[in-house]
DNA sequence: GAGATTTGTCACGAAGTGTAACAGGCATCG
DNA sequence: CGATGCCTGTTACACTTCGTGACAAATCTC
């Protein structure tokens, strides 16, 4: 979540929904909203949402329908908007799968703790290393152990990475094969938007060459992609 | 817990203890309350107790001192009552070990509804590897035995920590391969605030490294990750 | 309360990273 | 085939972030 990140509201009042909207937008989140249920779906076809704030009561497809047919998937976050009544106790009872709820009226500074909250618990739960956290990973003539960050090859010989260079790579073996650009390579690492003339990423990949080609004049294992990115060119596989 | 449970209410003000005592006892729970941290402590050395409700500030210790403490042996679940100010963002931000808080002022009911989630949460999903309570936990080539405060490797070799440095050390190994920024951990060892230059946690993470570490120039155990902090590489688990 | 140990702060050198500049390579077009 | 312009690799350098020795303050021990 390098971006700001983007919140569906949905509330079929529209005091509810503007209030909302512009508060989140206030703290620095993007923030899209929709009347009902189906209003909803359709924004989510087309668009990226991190999170989803959800009232329950609509009229349509009601927001307990909704939050349980959404969280079947598991795909996204829910925060639910309850008046405070029996519903409460049924919300939080039967788990429906909303990752919070807020009684209404809300502070609406609590609503931006608690997506925050909740935004946070979810990326925070990726450790460092991402998906190869914890592994010992092959590939070329190299085993990177993820955990100290160090390669050693065949003759065993060690080579620290530094943390940039390391997530460089880490992005990359998770993707063998796969041409990354260079906004995606720095959004993946850095979590940042390429400004017009960046040369990071083209530096780190040098200096990672430097590092783990045999002939860093002539990569064969990081190799560049003339006009799309760079692309780690080996097999990979996991040791046990 | 087929006994109605039983929370035990910390908070300086005795309006809002005896009401909310009141009031979860007309739901059904068994409440005791407490006027601070000393009186709270008496009471848990006494009673058992399902769930603490703890209230941000007060005289003595305050309520974050409080969690982080509790929290740290993960014995018993807490709801943090805050005001909705600065505070609220860094008991959501800094992993004070809170289960779910709730800003004053609040509705009761609504307070009834966050315990009774939590209880339900609790007694439903126990696998949660994050805390530790065992006395022995393996990490690296280490065996740290939580009561002594002595590091045993596997040639039986023995290293003395410090409490500075012992603290630091639980606190990464309670989030193994996370990164924990200097604020963090300084919040989360001593309870207090980085000033701005502040090099202590440098400090200490170099002197448990001098420790810990084979070649404490080449750490592998306790990483560093630029601009981000530092993180613990490596499988930890709890011996018997 | 003296001495030992631990901890926090300062300072400075070392290392890591981003940006700019430039050089060389590759493609396109005439 | 040569000129032109874009893309990439690499060096250099400035700036930031880290590591750690030294010392002072705080705390513990006896």
């Amino acid at each position: 979540m390098s971006e700001p990140p983007h919140i569906l509201v949905v509330d079929d009042h529209r005091e509810i929904r503007d209030a909302v909207t512009r508060y989140l937008e206030k703290n620095g989140m993007r923030a899209t909203s929709a009347r009902d249920a189906v209003e909803m779906d359709a924004k989510l076809a087309n668009g990226q949402f991190d999170l989803i704030v959800l009232d329950v009561m609509m009229p349509g497809e009601d927001g307990l329908s909704v939050c349980r047919r959404l969280s079947a998937t598991g795909a996204i976050p829910i925060l639910m908007l309850t008046a405070l009544g029996e519903e409460t106790d049924r919300i939080v009872g039967l788990e429906i799968g909303a990752d919070d709820y807020l009684a209404k009226p809300f502070n609406p500074r609590e609503l931006v703790a608690r997506i925050k909250a909740i935004l946070r618990r979810l990326t925070k739960a990726e450790p460092y290393a991402g998906k190869l956290s914890g592994r010992r990973i092959a590939f070329a003539h190299w085993i990177l152990d993820t955990d100290s960050r160090v390669l050693t090859n065949e003759d065993g010989e060690q080579i620290d990475l530094t943390s940039a260079e390391f997530k460089l790579l880490t992005v990359l073996l998770e993707r063998p094969r796969f041409v990354l650009s260079r906004d995606q390579l720095l959004d993946l690492t850095a979590g940042r938007a390429a400004s017009v003339f960046d040369r990071t990423i083209d530096n780190q990949i040098s200096r990672l060459r430097r590092k783990i080609e045999l002939d860093a004049s002539r990569p064969r294992i990081v190799t560049t992609v003339r006009g799309g990115g760079y692309c780690l060119a080996a097999d990979v596989h996991e040791l046990s």
